[in-house]
RNA sequence: GGGCGGUUAGCUCAGCGGUAGAGCACUACGUUGACAUCGUAGGGGCCACUGGUUCGAUCCCAGUACCGCCCA
């Protein structure tokens, strides 16, 4: 016997552990099945779970278990990401509190050191995932820095290599200079934050007298100033284009430039060149073809030998320059003003651009076929919205800067000779062998010391996982993949670099359909952070409400197009839902009701039971249509709401006198038996992919020998044809004639706990039918005593009910308020006055029936007829009462 | 500056060309043999604003205001 209340903890382990001991999660189980496939955003390594991993993965989870149900041969491929800053950054953080660094132990110790880290530590969140029932085929989980991974970077790199799409060159990228490595414009957050604007005058060299005021953020990169640019169309400075400039505290001459770069509205209108330290500079310089003078180290300290700022770092240097530009007279203002400053996402310092050697990916000629395959509809974004950021990003993609100055990661397979020359191969002795071609036997050669983007491995994800390079059968039965989910802030970092590799080296979509999924926020709409402490940690909620819980209230959250505010009311709510579960679950067991043994619906003669089999029917039809549009809403809520309000409000209480009467008809009982057990059989089925562990507790104790586990079980069959119209109408009139009695009954303050006699006129034989069919039923949730037939009803003690033709009258004797009833009647009277009223309206307008639809025409002549109908009826209860 | 989205009950959100729904919260009653993590009943909304299209607009179109996000 089930427990009266569900304790979520204690089957949601037993049962992951039983579903992956069987095999449960495993890929390739139905051969002839058609294969349905999500690989999983792989998190880093160094992660753990927070409550975007949550929404994500519930997801993919219920997308996986429903496909499964359906029957397809599913694969659900998950994985970790080297994640390389991030997890050289947790390592070097362990070196720092042992008072060591990477640099004082080498770079093979270094990785070695991350390794068993990686062992040790890592990969956290693969047990948190699992912890939500993830049912991923945990056993082909693969990493981004797996031999056969590895081996996909080492073939990607050389390809594209040979292909002339990755190439190494001298410009401009984000340098961090905390951590010592170029970063990718997209790991660069552009931040507004309180700065100044200095204005300089900066003397002509013909006649020192003479001077252009120029204005800058950042005063100490004058050191590294190769010009000062005015726009050619600026009035006030044509005649000192082409002049020369000294530059103060260097002496340098430079040149007056014109170029539309300068802004004629910003400042004095005249613009100081730094091509080595700014990237619309950069742009200018190669426009006048100006030198590029770097001031700056890889600390982001000045670099100018024998200058007094030679060594102090950007922001000494910057309070020195403008001491002696101050000293020497040459400032004019400073000017307090709202900045952006680009941050690094990871180290949190400001970023110099700066001049390097770096790899590059020529992401332009990548990303056509890549914008052509979505498009043609390949490949299709689901909200369709996120397309035109897609396309926004790929049509002004930049060339991808793929080196890292970072030691963990996929080492660059370049090799050097003494010359400068790069060899490129897959290996050193491939390496070797073209050098040896090309410069002699004795050449020695030396290996790219950076290692790749963490990005560059995870593009090839989708195939990489299935065996690529090798041709494994994996990928030829499972690429392409079906859909992917993830959150919008990676379309451009991972989505978009995965199609790009997917169509290069696949020549097919890696997936069918991305769908975006919403971003979670906290309960008062703010996004979560660290720093404000906002933070909710799903494993308290999945400790505190259950797994289950959780992952309902994501899908019933999980609507498109909006951000999700997470409350923690939501979670305990569905809580209670899986509860009310577990108790109508023990209802059934208590009166021997059991799982079904058949996946269709078992013949019924009771109009209740043809009725509940027609609302499951519904229900089934509702929650694979949202599932198949990606409407977790709504198919949450489709399940939910047939659960809760047809299954426990009505359907139970219905059956109740069916199965625990004095005077059982053992047929009857029987029939009502098993269609109970099949509904609630397909209610598990139904909700399994949303809330897999409670259903599947379920699924066991209501039959002990079942054919397989729920997680196996047959998504249902029941089509509309199974929609029986009458047994829903008849029982729709039902429902109404309780509700209204029943409300009558609180208005009129009848105690609750009466049994109150009723009497009813003006039943046809339809009616009558259907009242006596179903009396017992409405006998007991009405609390009723009989409701007795009566071709007149009596005018006193009397509170009558009009639903439809039938008017029923309770006999409450003495207890009536003869002023509260007439109130009452006369307020049903005023709706339904003001119903008749709009009606009318509407009819009597031509056009109304001229143009609209003929059945909302139909629709409205009927209702009004009803209406005045049920106005007269309540004018004859008002007639009786005086 | 460019792009995207939002504005519906006290709160969080669905919805749809035919004058509005859910969950939570609120009020009253209630221990009826599944369930108080519950049941029954109830109150609560000029669907942001202004125009337009339409027989009819919360819904479609245009504009305005405010709020968010992304990119420069």
């Amino acid at each position: 016997m089930l427990s009266k209340v569900y304790d979520p903890g204690e089957i949601e382990t037993k049962w992951f552990r039983h579903w992956e001991a069987s095999g449960a999660f495993r890929c390739g189980q139905r051969p002839d099945a058609d294969p349905y496939v999500i690989v999983i955003p792989p998190p880093n390594v160094t992660g753990s779970l927070h409550v975007g991993h949550a929404l994500n993965n519930s997801l993919q989870d219920i997308l996986i278990r429903f496909e499964r149900l359906r029957g397809k041969d599913v694969l659900w491929q998950p994985g970790m990401d080297h994640a390389g800053i991030a997890t050289q950054m947790v390592v070097e953080r362990q070196l720092d509190a042992e008072g060591r660094s990477r640099r004082d132990m080498g770079r093979d110790a270094f990785v070695e050191r991350v390794w068993t880290w990686k062992e040790q530590s890592g990969g956290t969140i693969e047990g948190q995932l699992k912890r939500l029932g993830a049912s991923a085929d945990w056993d082909r989980s693969r990493f981004t820095m797996d031999d056969g991974l590895s081996r996909a970077v080492r073939r990607v790199f050389v390809r594209l290599y040979e292909q002339g799409l990755i190439y190494r060159d001298k410009r401009l990228v984000n340098w961090d200079p905390k951590l010592q490595t170029a970063i990718s414009d997209l790991e660069v957050e552009n931040k507004e934050v309180d700065g100044h604007f200095w204005h300089f005058r900066y003397p002509l060299a013909d006649d020192p007298a003479q001077h252009l005021v120029v204005a800058t953020t950042r005063p100490e990169t004058m050191l590294g100033d190769t010009a000062v640019a005015v726009h050619p169309e600026d009035e006030r400075y044509q005649h000192l284009i082409g002049q020369m400039i000294r530059l103060p505290l260097t002496g340098r001459l430079i040149p007056i430039v014109a170029d539309t770069h300068a802004d004629p509205e910003q400042g004095s209108g005249a613009v100081k060149i730094t091509p080595a330290h700014d990237f619309n500079d950069f742009e200018v310089g190669k426009r006048h073809d100006l030198p590029q003078i770097n001031v700056l180290d890889a600390h982001a300290c000045i670099d100018l030998d024998g200058t007094p700022y030679h060594g102090l770092d950007r922001y000494a240097a910057r309070k020195a320059v403008v001491a002696d530009m101050e000293a020497a007279g040459r400032l004019v203002q400073v000017e307090a003003k709202k900045v952006m400053m680009p941050y690094g996402d990871r180290s949190g310092v400001v970023i110099e651009p700066w001049l390097t050697d770096q790899w590059y990916v020529d992401a332009e000629t990548l990303a056509q076929p890549a914008i052509r395959a979505v498009e043609e509809g390949r490949t299709r974004f689901v909200p369709e919205n996120w397309t035109k950021t897609y396309y926004e990003w790929m049509r002004n993609i930049q060339p991808w800067c793929i080196s890292r100055q970072l030691w963990w990661g996929h080492r660059i397979p370049a090799w050097y000779a003494p010359d400068g020359q790069v060899f490129v191969g897959h290996d050193e002795a491939e390496a070797y062998a073209k050098a040896r071609a090309a410069l002699g036997p004795d050449v020695v050669l030396t290996q790219d010391d950076d290692v790749l983007d963490t990005w560059f491995s995870s593009a090839l994800w989708p195939f990489s996982t299935l065996g690529w390079p090798d041709e494994t059968p994996e990928l030829a039965k499972y690429y392409p993949t079906a859909t992917l989910v993830t959150g919008f802030d990676i379309i451009f970092f991972w989505v978009a670099r995965m199609m790009m590799m997917g169509l290069h080296f696949q020549d097919e979509v890696p997936f069918k359909t991305v769908y975006v999924t919403s971003l979670v926020r906290d309960a008062q709409g703010q996004k979560m952070s660290k720093s404000k402490g906002n933070v909710v940690d799903p494993l308290d909620y999945v400790e505190r409400f259950g797994a289950d819980a959780l992952r309902f209230t994501m899908a019933a959250m999980e609507s498109q197009g909006r951000d999700i505010k997470l409350a923690e009311s939501r979670v305990e709510g569905y809580r209670n839902f899986s509860t009310k579960l577990w108790n109508a679950s023990r209802f059934c067991q208590m009166n021997g009701i059991g799982g079904s043994d058949t996946v269709a619906p078992p013949p019924a003669t009771l109009t209740v039971n043809r009725w509940i089999v027609s609302e499951v029917a519904a229900t089934v039809a509702a929650v694979t249509e949202a599932l198949d549009a990606f409407r977790f809403d709504a198919a949450a809520s489709a399940i939910y709401h047939f659960t809760w309000h047809t299954f426990c409000d009505w359907y139970v209480e219905f059956i109740k006198p069916l199965l625990q009467g004095d005077d059982v008809d053992t047929a009857l009982a029987a029939e009502t038996r098993a269609v109970a057990g099949w509904a609630l059989d397909q209610i598990l089925v139904l909700l399994h992919p949303f809330m897999p562990f409670i259903t599947e507790e379920l699924w066991h104790a209501l039959k002990d020998d079942r054919a397989s586990d729920l997680i196996a079980a047959q998504w249902p069959t029941v089509g509309s044809q199974a929609i029986d119209a009458a047994a829903r109408d008849e029982m729709a009139w039902i429902i109404k004639l309780i509700g209204e009695i029943r409300s009558a009954r609180s208005e009129m303050n009848v105690p609750a706990g009466a049994r109150v006699p009723a009497q009813i006129a003006d039943l046809d034989a339809t009616t009558t039918g259907w009242l006596d069919r179903n009396r017992e039923m409405v006998l007991r949730l009405a609390r009723l005593d009989g409701v007795e037939p009566v071709a007149g009803l009596p005018t006193q003690g009397v509170v009558q009910i009009v639903v439809g033709e039938a008017t029923v009258a309770l006999l409450l004797q003495d207890v009536l308020d003869f002023d509260a009833e007439r109130a009452r009647l006369a307020k049903a009277r005023d709706k339904a006055e003001k119903e008749i009223r709009s009606l009318q309206g509407r009819l009597a307008n031509e056009n109304f029936i001229a143009k609209a639809k003929p059945e909302v025409v139909e629709d409205a002549r009927a209702k009004l007829v009803d209406e005045q109908a049920t106005v007269a009826r309540i004018d004859a209860a008002l007639a009786r009462l005086a």
